[in-house]
Order: C-alpha cells, then sequence, then structure tokens
RNA sequence: GGGCUAGUGGCGAAGUGGUCUAACGCUUCGGUCUGCAAAACCGACAUUCCCCGGUUCAAAUCCGGGCUAGCCCUCCA
C-alpha cells in the first residue's frame, strides 16, 4: 500500500513518490516571532511533526528544516512598544518557541534557518528575479511583477480577475500602491525607514519583504526542488503562491513536489488568531494543568485539514482519553517484572527505538493503511485504543488476581506495538517515580489494618476516611474478594 | 462578489459505491464486583449519515439543485 498524501497544488490525493528514492527534502513554513505560541501553532507544529515521523518510520531518510521569520513589521512594533530591538524580541520568542515544543514533544528539525541569517541568499535571488524581468526596483523598493509569472494563481486556485473585486479595499489604502506597476505585485525588498534595522542591497539599504526570505531558505538549505512544503492553510494565499512565483522563474523548476496544508483551530466557530484575541497560548494551557500529550491527542483526533473547535468540553474529554492510552503505555513498567520479563531493569527498557515489533501484525497493518491515507491520525489513534484497552484489561486482572490467563510474551508484543505506534504520532508515557510517596509501605499497611478492623466494625465513615486519607497521598486501595485489600500508586 | 473545503449519534470524530443494522474516543444509563465506592469488566445508546431530486442491481459514499458552516481573497499555523 503506497502512502498518499493531499496536495494542495492538484486538489487530490496523490501517491506520495519522493524525487530521490529513499529520500524526503520537508520544509515547514514556521512562526513570525513576536508572540507566543497559540494552539493553532501547536497544531500545524505537530501535525508537521507528525508527518516527519511517519515518513522516517516509512523508512524514508527526512530531511526536516523549519524557519524562523524574525524580520517583520509585528517585531518591530513589539520591540518599539518594549523600548526594545527586533533582535531580542525575535531572540526571547525563539526561545520560547522551544520551551513550548520540547513540551508537547515536537522533535526538532535538523535546521531553523532564519530571515535575519538568509539576507545574501534572499539578495541572490532578487537579484536572479531583477535580471529575468520578474521583478523592478522602484525608489529604494523593489517589487514582484506578477502579471510576468503566467502561472501565478495555480496553487491557490484562483485568477487574477477574480481576486479584483474582493482587493478593493486594500489597494486605496496601501502607501505602496502607487510605487507598484500593477496593484497585484508585492514587496521583495523595502527600502528602510528611519530608526529601523536595515541591510545594504544592491538597491539601496532596507530589509526584505515577506515572502523571500521562505524562497531564499528552501533554496540555500534544501536545494531548487523540495519534496514537501507544508503550513498553514491561511497561508496558502499569499505567502505560498508567492514563494513559488518567487523561485520557479528564477530556477526553472517547480519548487516543492507536494504542497501540504494544516486545517484551523477554530473557537467558537471561528478562527483562533492574534488579531481576533482569541487565542490560548499552550503555554497557559499547559501550566493550566493540561497533559500536553492530551493537547496531541486533541489535534490527533481530527483529520489535519479538518477545523477542529477548542472547547472546554472537548478538552476535558480528551484528559480522559489520554489516561486510558497512558494506562496501555505503562503496562510495562507496572506488570513486566510481574509477568516475567527478563529485562525490565534494562536502561533502553521502553524504548521503542529498542524494540521489534511484527510489522505484519493486524493492528501495525491497521495503523499503517490508515496513516497512509493522507495521514489519518484519528483512524491510527483508534488501533491505539484497541491495544490500550486490551492492557488495560489485563493490567486490571493482573492487579486484582496476581496472574492472567494471557501469555507473557503476546502481552509483551502488544505492549510494544502499542509503544512504536504510540511513538509515531510523537504520545509517550513514562512512570513517573513514586518519590512523591511520603509514607513507608509499613505505614500504609498499618492504615490499611486500621481500615479493615473500622470496616470490621461497620464503621465505614472511619474506613471511608483512612481510604480519602490515602487516595490524596496517592495511595489507590483495591478490596479483593475474602476481605483481602491491596494498593498500588495512583 | 470570487475561490476552496465541509455538513455522520448526547458530544468529538473515522469511513467516500456493496463486508456500514456506520470504527475509535468522551459522556450517559443498566449490570457484575463492593458495606458503599473506586478501578476494571459486560451490555445499551445513529436501521441511519443536512434537505430535495437523479444515476445504479446497490449510495453516508457518485451527479444536479438547495440550505448551513468554516477558511482564503489584508498580517496569520
Amino acid at each position: 500500500m503506497p502512502l498518499k498524501l493531499y496536495n494542495t497544488l492538484t486538489r487530490r490525493k496523490e501517491v506520495f513518490e519522493s524525487l530521490e528514492p529513499g529520500k524526503v527534502k520537508m520544509y515547514y513554513c514556521g512562526v513570525t516571532v513576536y508572540d507566543y505560541c497559540h494552539l493553532g501553532h501547536a497544531r500545524a507544529c505537530i501535525i508537521w511533526d507528525i508527518a516527519r515521523r511517519y515518513l522516517s518510520w516509512r523508512g524514508y531518510d527526512v530531511r526536516y528544516v523549519q524557519n524562523f521569520t524574525d524580520i517583520d513589521d509585528k517585531i518591530l512594533n513589539r520591540a518599539k512598544a518594549e523600548g526594545s530591538t527586533m533582535q531580542e524580541v525575535a531572540e526571547r520568542f525563539i526561545q520560547a518557541y522551544f520551551e513550548d515544543m520540547a513540551r508537547l514533544n515536537v522533535m526538532e528539525a535538523n535546521e531553523y534557518p532564519r530571515a535575519t541569517h538568509t539576507l545574501d541568499g534572499i539578495k541572490r535571488l532578487i537579484h536572479d528575479l531583477e535580471q529575468k524581468g520578474y521583478a523592478y526596483p522602484a525608489s529604494g523598493d523593489v517589487y514582484y511583477s506578477v502579471r510576468a509569472f503566467p502561472e501565478y494563481g495555480k496553487l491557490s486556485g484562483r485568477k487574477l480577475e477574480d481576486m479584483q473585486a474582493g482587493a478593493g479595499g486594500r489597494t486605496d489604502a496601501d502607501p505602496e500602491a502607487t510605487k507598484k506597476k500593477d496593484p497585484f505585485d508585492f514587496a521583495l525588498w523595502k527600502a528602510a525607514k528611519p530608526g529601523e534595522p536595515s541591510w545594504e542591497s544592491p538597491w539601496g539599504a532596507g530589509r526584505p519583504g515577506w515572502h523571500i526570505e521562505c524562497s531564499a531558505m528552501v533554496r540555500d538549505r534544501l536545494g531548487d526542488t523540495i519534496d514537501i512544503h507544508a503550513g498553514g492553510s491561511d497561508l496558502i494565499f499569499p505567502h505560498h503562491e508567492n514563494e513559488i512565483a518567487q523561485s520557479e522563474p528564477a530556477t526553472g523548476r517547480p519548487l516543492s513536489r507536494y504542497w501540504l496544508h494544516n486545517g484551523m483551530v477554530n473557537v467558537g466557530g471561528e478562527k483562533m488568531s492574534k488579531s481576533l484575541g482569541n487565542f490560548t497560548t499552550i503555554r497557559k494551557l499547559l501550566d493550566s494543568g493540561l497533559d500536553p500529550m492530551a493537547l496531541r491527542l486533541f489535534i490527533l483526533q481530527a483529520h489535519y485539514r479538518k477545523p477542529i473547535d477548542f472547547t472546554d468540553e472537548a478538552i476535558a474529554a480528551v484528559q480522559n482519553s489520554w489516561e486510558t492510552l497512558k494506562e496501555g503505555l505503562l503496562f510495562g513498567y507496572k506488570f513486566g517484572e510481574k509477568l516475567g520479563w527478563t529485562d525490565t531493569a534494562d536502561p533502553f527498557f521502553g524504548d521503542p527505538a529498542a524494540m521489534r515489533i511484527n510489522l505484519e501484525s493486524d493492528p501495525v497493518q491497521r495503523f499503517q493503511t490508515s496513516m497512509d491515507d493522507d495521514l489519518n491520525t484519528s483512524g491510527g489513534v483508534a488501533v491505539l485504543f484497541e491495544l490500550a484497552k486490551e492492557l488495560r484489561k489485563e493490567g486490571n486482572i493482573l492487579t486484582h488476581e496476581g496472574k492472567t490467563e494471557a501469555d507473557a510474551q503476546t502481552l509483551r508484543q502488544q505492549w510494544q506495538t502499542l509503544v512504536v505506534l504510540a511513538e509515531i504520532l510523537g504520545l509517550a508515557a513514562k512512570p513517573v517515580e513514586p518519590e512523591s510517596l511520603k509514607l513507608t509501605d509499613s505505614e500504609i499497611t498499618a492504615l490499611i489494618e486500621q481500615r479493615q478492623i473500622a470496616k470490621q466494625a461497620k464503621n465505614f465513615a472511619e474506613s471511608d476516611r483512612i481510604r480519602d486519607q490515602l487516595k490524596a497521598q496517592g495511595i489507590v486501595l483495591v478490596d479483593k474478594p475474602g476481605g483481602v485489600t491491596e494498593w498500588h500508586p495512583g
């Protein structure tokens, strides 16, 4: 079964074939660093992280590049407001970005190019476009001549004529309009303004326009044609359309074979965005107690191209869902020893990279079939739940009966399969060291005995009090038939 | 006004011509267990997939029309 991906360029699912066998060059259009990342960014980062992980698992050597746009009006405005510099603001939010992504278990890219580090490439690209007649200078600015590129609009599926009707309001107010030969033209280079950072160039001091840095970074780091260019659907137009317009005439080659776009995160039926002010930052949400893995699960339960609605109910539901999955993932740590597995003390125990699973097994096949279908993560997650529930059931039997009919090696295979597949989705759980336990075993045993006496005296108020007290300390009691009570860390 | 998506149970969400009396998760309600619980397990919860037509032996799935929603056309993941 081949992997199929929905290509925005052709508006259909296509069989994925990389340019170079076994290798994938992937570029994710990252963030403009002028504020903390919100859930919308989280969705994009997570879904492309998974695309990358899945391609790797499918055997590709993936080179994953993600940019930071660190030259931008909004960064500048923030710097002015804070009495700081553009560089300082950018640096701070890049740092924050890495902190947030580490919590969400997003793998690091191979490279993180920045606009400020790519000035040579940007200038070279503008120069090439000018030479070939796609760009023209205008009093310190340089503009891209949209009408010089007949394919303009092919990604977003629009024609210049269609756009004219809606563009009226903007072009009137655009201060650059007078310099442009055509209202559709866009800036490649902007002349320096007093007090703003600028770089020397053949067209005078200035700074790059918004779209050009991505074209330049892709070319510098990955080459003329890449396999996958990914980003939010709100970037299709104008950002990605313009990238194509800049890159393809300059290199004479297609910029990317596949264009992938994720859907938006909505709040109350509206897109979450900074300008609307309806955003929730990743750190705020995680600091409020939401498990980062639950947040990942929230994003994975929907298909990446569809919009998802962010609500308190959805978050509450997914917290519970994650508990189920987590129990499955912790199965080996909790019960491996009891089942006679011999390597539970091994330093690599639980590491998916060290696990060998049966790739022909039904769960793996179903997982792969789902993921091959344009990264259908919700189908993939369904497989994880089936495995996790099976393990939870066995775990419960082991807790209560002390043994199980199930074969220890079969359970081991199931657990490892779960761990490996979950890892592809970036979902992982490690046992928490029970250092939080303030009570010693003998103290616990003593309390259980006290409770037993209270129970026999039918003093249930007292016995429940002891149970609640232990629960508050992270000890869960299990009453078994015959008046025996066992405990385990909650 | 133009372009693009989508509308499936109480909620979220897969499925895109027959195996669908519709996966999976959450919630709710029964039952087992228990002094009561918790956990877990067993079971129930859409004969139906926005509406109206059409194609077909067969449609949630294809086609036409309608209604509704979101995204883009301005900075945006």
